[in-house]
RNA sequence: GGGGUGGUAGCUCAGUUGGUUAGAGCGUCUGCCUGUCACGCAGAAGGUCGCGAGUUCGAGUCUCGUCCAUCCCGCCA
């Protein structure tokens, strides 16, 4: 038996036991005639204490080393107890030493304010060292506590979890695919799943009712700090199920994982929002609604304004909207160039702005506004002395987005001034509803369904798919927590024929791709194909925001740098010419 | 594909206007130390300044290119 206890476990109520610890060394104290080690396990720290024969052994210890112990337990001296640890009563005079593994010294410190500080890709290289430090083992638990939540959630309402395959058929719509080539069919090639979209609806007609899966799922696309290559989607469908279903049934789930995770009490039901709302107030379709700062609409006022580049964006069908960053007359000259650069890469001409000092608005642009287009901005967006307002005028939509975008860098600049609080445990999660079914894509010329084609329509818009699709509302809803898309689904559609006619008709695939690409869900969908529905949300997300943290590579074992490579493994690789050819397949590598 | 930030000792960073032998803290190593718990004290070692060109009498510092990490835009039905 390598140990009889953990390192978490001895008190004083062991005094005398003769014990056998093994783990990790955390620390050594060499006070020459007496050595203090300690030794970590994933349970705690207990202190070892050498000043027998085996001093000398001991001095040759390295931190990190993997030793075993054998000892007595022995109570401190009372003023020797360290209250910060829970072992911290007793210690434990090694009789035996058995060193497992001498470790060379860790490329990094190990703690957490030390390892926090570290590049990321030295952590990435030695991800098993980064992975000793108590935060992300902590991350790790924090993980497992949350899917382990999910599982018993789900099972508790009676879904069960079936498994779909990973080697899925190419749909070259939406997310770009990880290609897998077959070598039993030379030049075919299967798909990675972007997500069992598909499959769990089939599931549905295969007359499941209730399904789940914590699903892994992958996207060729370029990553970021919320978006890994392979992430993990919890998965959900149900039949039988309509909307307000939906959001019981998640709130539910939501509320168990903060419970059982952080024994916090989320309030429930969620509020909800409608798109256009979202994007009028915050500009955005998944707002940070921590803070205010909202976004004021003056496409009237301005319709006849003598400030020229208002008044024709507003007559001509564009909106000119306004945000007041209370307090932030300060902006030194460099900030406002960023937020102006930032505004410009939306497509923005550039950022107007008021900036509110001793009692005078200056600005560039003040001098073209009418005493009662003042009078209206002031009352509209609670003016007062100190404030910063900056507007956006352009189509609807870019307008929202640019000053919704604004708005949250104006948040940080508050934060950074302290004149703001974001706490990362101010959960204020919000249904966002009422998407539009299809948005207009320029570049295509045509319609492109907003979240996926399955979507069902909201019944009353249904009649406006073949006059205005872009009127419809779709039966879709995200889930959204301080900003973060934490997931998404809708209710579908059920009937074959509206699903032909959605992808010909509207989104105008040609008929025989229809029928080579979504052939065979259409024709499951003609054997009595239940109404039904889900969603799907992103566990990593989740998982980060549970643990704090805004990147989701800090909740996964080993994840993929921002150019998709694990630095510790060093994938990818180039494969041999043998694999190629059993493979059919010849590479052309860019000049 | 584009923009921002960063790359100097094992780690985190400083390095002035281009100018002698590139510094600090932590870590490492050696010695001392029987009550520390971020132990302490004394000493030492440790650098292709990411890489490659260029300008210059002289480049960590300026210019160009390139690689890597990270944040963002595009992209992510």
């Amino acid at each position: 038996m390598l140990r009889t206890h953990h390192c978490a476990q001895l008190t004083s109520a062991d005094l005398g036991t003769t014990v056998s610890l093994v783990g990790w060394v955390d620390s050594i104290r060499d006070h020459g005639g007496i050595i203090f080690v300690d030794l970590r396990d994933r349970k705690g720290i207990t202190q070892v204490k050498f000043d027998s024969s085996l001093r000398e052994q001991a001095t040759h210890l390295k931190d990190e080393s993997v030793i075993g112990i054998t000892g007595k337990v022995e109570v401190r001296p009372a003023d020797m107890v360290n209250r910060n640890l829970p072992t911290g009563e007793i210690e434990v005079d090694a009789t035996g030493l058995t060193v497992h593994n001498l470790s060379d010294t860790p490329p990094f410190p190990l703690t957490d304010a030390g390892g926090d500080k570290v590049n990321e890709d030295l952590r990435l290289t030695y991800r098993y060292l980064d992975l000793r430090r108590p935060k992300m083992r902590k991350n790790l638990a924090v993980r497992h506590r949350a899917t382990k939540a999910v599982r018993d959630y789900f099972d508790a309402q009676e879904f069960i979890e079936v498994e779909t395959p990973a080697l899925f058929k190419s749909t070259p719509e939406g997310a770009r695919e990880y290609l897998v080539p077959s070598r039993i069919h030379p030049g075919q090639f299967y798909a990675l799943s972007q997500s069992p979209q598909q499959f769990k609806q089939i599931l549905m007609v295969a007359g499941v009712e209730k399904y789940f899966q914590i699903a892994r799922c992958f996207r060729d696309e370029d990553l970021r700090a919320d978006r890994q290559m392979e992430f993990t989607q919890v998965d959900v469908e149900a039949s039988f199920i309509d909307r307000e279903g939906i959001y019981a049934l998640f709130e539910g789930m939501l509320k168990k994982v903060w419970k059982d995770v952080l024994d916090h009490d989320l309030p429930t039901p969620f509020p909800r929002l409608v798109f256009h709302e979202a994007m009028n107030r915050y500009g955005v379709d998944k707002p940070d609604v921590r803070f205010g700062l909202e976004l004021q609409d003056f496409t009237g006022l301005f319709k006849t304004s003598s400030f020229k580049v208002f008044a024709s964006t507003a007559t001509a069908g564009g909106a000119v909207k306004a945000l007041n960053a209370k307090g932030l007359a300060d902006l030194t000259q460099g900030e406002i160039k960023a937020l102006e650069e930032i505004a410009k890469s939306l497509g923005a001409r550039g950022l107007a702005f008021i900036k509110v000092e001793g009692g005078e608005w200056k600005s560039p642009i003040v001098k073209f506004f009418s005493e009662a287009e003042k009078a209206a901005l002031t009352a509209q967006l609670g003016i007062t002395d100190g404030d910063m307002v900056f507007f956006a005028a352009a189509p609807w939509e870019q307008a929202c987005a640019i000053l919704g975008r604004i708005r949250l860098e104006a948040a940080q600049l508050l934060v950074k001034r302290g004149k703001l609080t974001l706490r990362p445990d101010d959960w204020q999660f919000l249904w966002v509803v009422d998407f539009p079914l299809m948005s207009y894509d320029e570049a295509r010329g045509g319609y492109a369904a907003t979240h996926h084609p399955f979507t069902a329509p909201v019944p009353e818009d249904a009649a406006f798919l073949d006059s205005d699709p872009k009127k419809v509302r779709g039966q879709h809803y995200d889930v959204v927590l301080n900003g973060m898309e934490l997931g998404g689904g809708s209710i579908r559609i059920h009937q074959p024929a509206l699903q032909k006619k959605d992808f010909e008709e509207v989104l105008k695939i040609p008929a025989d791709v229809v029928e080579s690409r979504f052939g065979y869900m259409l024709k499951a969908l003609t054997y009595g194909a239940p109404p039904h529905g889900g969603i799907a949300f992103g566990l990593d997300r989740m998982c980060a925001l549970l643990c704090g943290t805004t990147s989701i590579r800090d909740v996964i074992a080993f994840p993929k740098t921002q150019k998709g490579q694990c630095l510790m493994t060093q994938s990818p690789t180039p494969v041999t010419e043998k694999q190629l050819k059993e493979l059919h397949i010849r590479t052309v590598l860019p000049e």
